[in-house]
DNA sequence: TGTAGTCTGAGACTGAGTCTCAGTGCAAGC
DNA sequence: GCTTGCACTGAGACTCAGTCTCAGACTACA
């Protein structure tokens, strides 16, 4: 089973998700420090200001290792695995790599997405990019972005709630995984 | 993080799922073999009968563990993990109830399921059961299965067939996990 | 500058899952 | 009923993704 694609090529998904930097502003104003002063603009579209704020909220610095797998979260544009990582970084030591997702996830960063079968993947958090699913081709394991309509993503919160209601279960977040063949996979 | 419950009590689940004994003439019929003869009364609601038809399609038997496990996901009407089934098949060596798993899983009567962030669990699959999705609790494991209504499972899957043609997919198969506090850890 | 605490890399450790293998069990054919 | 070929089994070795430890390096603050 191959990995989600030779990063960070992103032909490989044809997402339509993109990184929230037009929106940043309104994640960002909530990341402010109590009592820090910095402008609007140099607040917005700074993903990586928002990252030293959340990690130094925790206590924490932004590390150049951190910041290295932000940086290849942000350019793979689909979920990445610790082989992708290994891949791309091979000189960030296995127990860093791990400690540093371990890290960036703890701070709200990033989020762990559940492959088809596989080992954990890992992408930036939806605050930070936006609401999306996931295909998961069965075969190869590749892993491609969808962002779902708008009217379908509410009728999904609706669905969400009532069935959760009924179990007296919070929701707090919700996965439409698609599995099946991906378009290579499928016209063998 | 506990497991899902104490097995096999139903009351930490309140799913309506149940399984197809009333429909599983149908999905029989699908496993008669070419040549067999059987009467409809016999073949009616009979799982065990189903499981060992399709095991000795692919040339195996329905041995007394892997029956063992099939019984026990069909009294637990959740997904259940292997410490699940340490625990409650005590003198099932360990080697045995992993190639259980697969072997079953290989035959098509059960089907791995995605838990929260843990361990492999496995539940009946869907055609001896019913079309279902879960509710994960993120701090205790548990797996809740909930069965949406028919129109918003409608409204899902034309969802899931434009998402993935968009991008050349070929469906198989979809899930909806939602992820939250269930009603135990919610109350804390 | 000193200090306290975070961070790091190397490598040991853990355990879920996989594999091996000698012996047992089973079903089909005679 | 017997024989035979092959599925099946349990015990335990093995693998590897993920976790933990620890001495030393780094950083931020006073």
């Amino acid at each position: 089973m191959t990995d989600t694609g030779t990063l960070p090529t992103a032909t490989t998904t044809t997402s339509t998700r993109r990184l929230r930097t037009g929106q940043l502003r309104t994640g960002i104003a909530a990341d402010r420090d109590s009592g820090s002063v910095m402008s609007a603009d140099e607040l917005a579209g700074d993903l990586h200001g928002v990252a030293e704020r959340r990690l130094r909220r925790v206590d924490q610095r932004y590390t150049s290792g951190r910041r290295a797998i932000v940086e290849l979260l942000v350019s793979a544009r689909h979920p990445v695995s610790i082989s992708d990582i290994a891949e791309h970084l091979p000189d960030l030591p296995r127990s860093s790599a791990y400690r540093h997702l371990t890290d960036l996830q703890a701070a709200g960063l990033i989020r762990r997405v559940a492959a088809s079968d596989e080992f954990t993947r890992f992408e930036l958090a939806e605050d930070l990019t936006e609401h999306h699913h996931h295909l998961l081709c069965v075969n190869c394991g590749k892993v491609t972005d969808v962002t779902p309509p708008a009217g379908f993503e509410h009728q999904v919160a609706g669905a969400v709630s009532d069935l959760a209601a009924a179990q007296g279960f919070q929701p707090q977040s919700h996965r439409l995984d698609i599995l099946g063949l991906c378009a290579d996979c499928h016209e063998r």
